[in-house]
DNA sequence: CTAGGTCCTAGAGTCCGCTCTAGGTCAAAC
DNA sequence: GTTTGACCTAGAGCGGACTCTAGGACCTAG
């Protein structure tokens, strides 16, 4: 009897809403299926709250819940498609890569107007730096 | 006459589509608006390039719609609001570091699991590492 | 015994960011 | 002179990811 938890108890150490986590099921999002108890109630494993833990690390790093569906079948399809989930999260892999990329680009114009911005505040009240057409 | 151009040009240039571009506009993303010509059609200036592509950045960056609609009313407010200006900016700022931080993260257990993945396939075939109760 | 709290299911609703449709104008090409 | 194609507006529709509701079971405390 490793202990169980509720779904409120796994929306706690989740993070998750208990909504979220009755939907992520529906959805066919777990590696393998939650155990109840005898009157029907969910019963999360600490095995349960790691593979949770992952599909929130997917989704918060942008994998959609179509590619999560994917990944969880191919494992609860058992031992011999590996590599199929070794190209999953390589190219998720890839995505986070190029979207790290792109945010420290933005990021590099935003600090790039902030400093304008403090620049000419500090300097003298309101001087208008842009061209009067185009302010940013 | 700096030259001005179609709706149809200006979404090949930004990327956007041509439904977009005037989705932005309804929905008061310009920080100008677009000059009409005689017949009505949107004539966007170089100027209105840059702005457009300002909001991409913002976009692709996670800044919610309606944060750039009211950057873009303070800039169409005029002078005198700029720390208001800095404000959106520097939150977003702060935003986007959190965000690369957290994708940076997942890209490092992306990255394990990968690794394990590759040595466990290039080792044996089909090894497995996981507990069987919550193969990864 | 009844009020409150947590749980259940199935399905409806919401929010965001577009995307597409309907119905119409206009100009150039054939 | 009609067809093609780019444009216009207003508004409907869509996909994703939840979030919430309705209606009901069960348990515990007062």
């Amino acid at each position: 009897m490793p202990d169980y938890l509720t779904i409120g108890q796994a929306a706690g150490r989740t993070g998750l809403s208990v909504h979220a986590l009755r939907f992520y099921e529906r959805e066919g999002l777990l590696a393998s299926s939650v155990a109840r108890t005898a009157d029907g109630r969910r019963a999360y494993s600490e095995d349960d709250l790691e593979w949770l833990d992952l599909c929130i690390k997917l989704r918060s790093s942008g994998m959609p819940l179509a590619a999560i569906r994917r990944y969880a079948e191919l494992v609860r399809e058992g031992e011999g498609n590996e590599p199929d989930r070794l190209t999953i999260l390589r190219e998720h892999q890839q995505r986070l890569t190029d979207q790290i990329d792109e945010l420290t680009a933005c990021l590099e114009m935003i600090s790039f107007k902030v400093q304008i911005y403090q620049d000419s505040l500090e300097a003298g009240t309101a001087d208008p730096i842009w061209t009067p057409s185009q302010p940013a």
